[in-house]
DNA sequence: TAAAAATACTCCATAGGTATTTTAT
DNA sequence: ATAAAATACCTATGGAGTATTTTTA
């Protein structure tokens, strides 16, 4: 049994009337009688009574019928389910994200853009640090993942700059600095305080970037606590065991008794958004992802400085 | 698109190895290819990867498979339903009957031995009065009818016997016949009795042979009431109204203050339990049904009468 | 480099076309 | 008697076979 015989069938039974299918089919009636025979025969089942003025469905016949029109929808659904999943319109994607990630409006500016453009791609977020998310990325637990760390090379992965960030200093609001409501605070201004930093092994990246800076503004910061998440970082600011510096987006955790001070951030310092991928995706709707993040994240920073192009 | 470039992707997605795939579909590998190739051509969409140790789905290739397993499932359901239901172990009939044909046990025995041998067709009951059955059969809402009298020829209906029962004289209680306790009643016994008879318009067959007989037998009945269904026409005997002569079945109808003789039958009144039907039949299940009450009817007769073949 | 897929070419089975006959009411 | 399906026969598309080349990691 081939399609043709059921859609020739499903045209027959649609029309009752083989030379009327036939010339709807746009072939000729002997050859349309052939292949319905044929597949009676194949059945060894009976589907039309042939009367004098066309052909009349048998019971058989009728329930061939419901099955026939069903399986050519299918084919069709298979037809155009394919299609969509080789453009990139329908799939389903895993997207990683650092925990500081989603405090950025990139973030949540991307997802409505995609849910726009692509509502047939499911899309699942996994919060994890940076070395699970290379993992993940790795052996393809992951599809796309947004990090703040730029990634070694070689491993088959390639890394999206997709935004910068300028720092703010957390100060304990108490602090001699906090009063200060104008102006860029230098980095030099915090040799003599006590740094309350995210824990190396969860974000190497800014961790290594702030000693570095300091390193580079003439000393060595004094870190007092290694805390596990941001939150906790900003908890011990609050409660005056030192003073942090963080990424922009992050002044949105708003903590009692925390007032946030622009840091005149040198450029090593400047906190990057990334978003990393493997080298080669053969799948379209991660690459889909991956060029409407890159796309969004160009626009934004098109508009912050739109005569820097 | 063919069924044939469903199975061929489905079976080379299953080995991922064309040449594998090939064999094992009993052709050669340069024809698989082609076909693999026209698929992917005709769809525009790339269905596999190609490896040096064979070849990989994409993920639309992976889409398309499980839409291509479920096409060719539902290819062979189709299959199968439509030759059971030409061979009649499939489908729904409709079943027709008088209201005094279930309290033989013919009509439950043929549908657990039906049910028993063709579980998939499913059987619906209309009880109606014999004019209603003879439409329903020629305009196709009814399929077979259980009905107690013989049908006129010429259109297009058959008739075949199933069973006979001997009368049975119903009598108030208090009547002098119902203390008899031993032999039959002999019809002219009842010639001075006034008649309680069902309603000749829903059972014209009974009421017929009844006139017939008491003619036969030399008197004209006084028939004092006709009722509409045999459980008021058993209700009015009880009231003293009359005495009625019914088939020996009813007898399971206990009224209180009722007493059944056997009545000394004559053949013009044995009470006949026939099955209606269209004389040509295409469907294959009504023709099992019919097949299948006959012989049980006659098994039961050959049981009752074992000398008698 | 080695296994497997793709290409080039041939063949023939069969879908489809044309002309005519048979069927069913 | 007549419309429509079936049959007979022919044509040619394209599926499948054989031999060889190209591709991919």
């Amino acid at each position: 049994m081939e399609l043709r015989h059921i859609r020739y069938f499903v045209a027959v039974a649609e029309e009752g009337h083989i030379t009327r299918a036939a010339e709807k089919l746009g072939i000729q009636q002997p050859p349309l009688s052939q292949q319905i025979r044929a597949l009676e025969t194949e059945l060894d089942v009976q589907l039309f009574r042939r009367l004098p003025r066309g052909v009349a469905l048998t019971d058989a016949g009728r329930t061939f019928l419901e099955d026939a029109q069903k399986i050519l929808a299918h084919v069709e659904h298979a037809r155009t389910a394919t299609q969509r999943t080789a453009r990139g319109e329908q799939g389903h994607i895993v997207v990683g994200f650092t925990s500081s990630v989603p405090f950025h409006p990139l973030f949540p500016a991307v997802f409505r853009s995609f849910r726009e453009t692509t509502p047939l791609v499911s899309v699942r977020l996994e919060e994890s640090g940076t070395g699970g998310l290379v993992n993940g990325l790795i052996n393809e637990t992951i599809d796309a993942a947004f990090i703040r760390s730029p990634v070694a090379d070689g491993n088959g992965l390639a890394v999206h700059p997709l935004a910068e960030e300028a720092m703010f200093v957390a100060l304990p609001a108490e602090h001699p600095l906090a009063r200060k409501d104008k102006g860029a605070i230098d980095l030099q201004a915090l040799a003599g305080d006590s740094f309350v930093l995210y824990r190396r092994t969860v974000g190497p990246g800014l961790f290594d970037a702030i000693i570095t800076a300091c390193n580079n503004a003439g000393f060595t910061p004094d870190i007092a606590q290694e805390a596990p998440r941001f939150t906790s970082t900003l908890n011990l600011v609050a409660a005056g065991l030192g003073i942090s510096i963080v990424p922009e987006s992050l002044k949105r955790l708003q903590v009692e008794g925390i007032a946030y001070r622009l840091l005149e951030t040198p450029s090593e310092l400047k906190a990057p958004i990334n978003l990393a991928c493997r080298r080669i995706e053969n799948a379209a709707a991660i690459r889909r992802f991956i060029d409407m993040t890159r796309s969004v994240a160009r626009e934004r920073a098109d508009e912050a400085a739109p005569d820097s192009r």
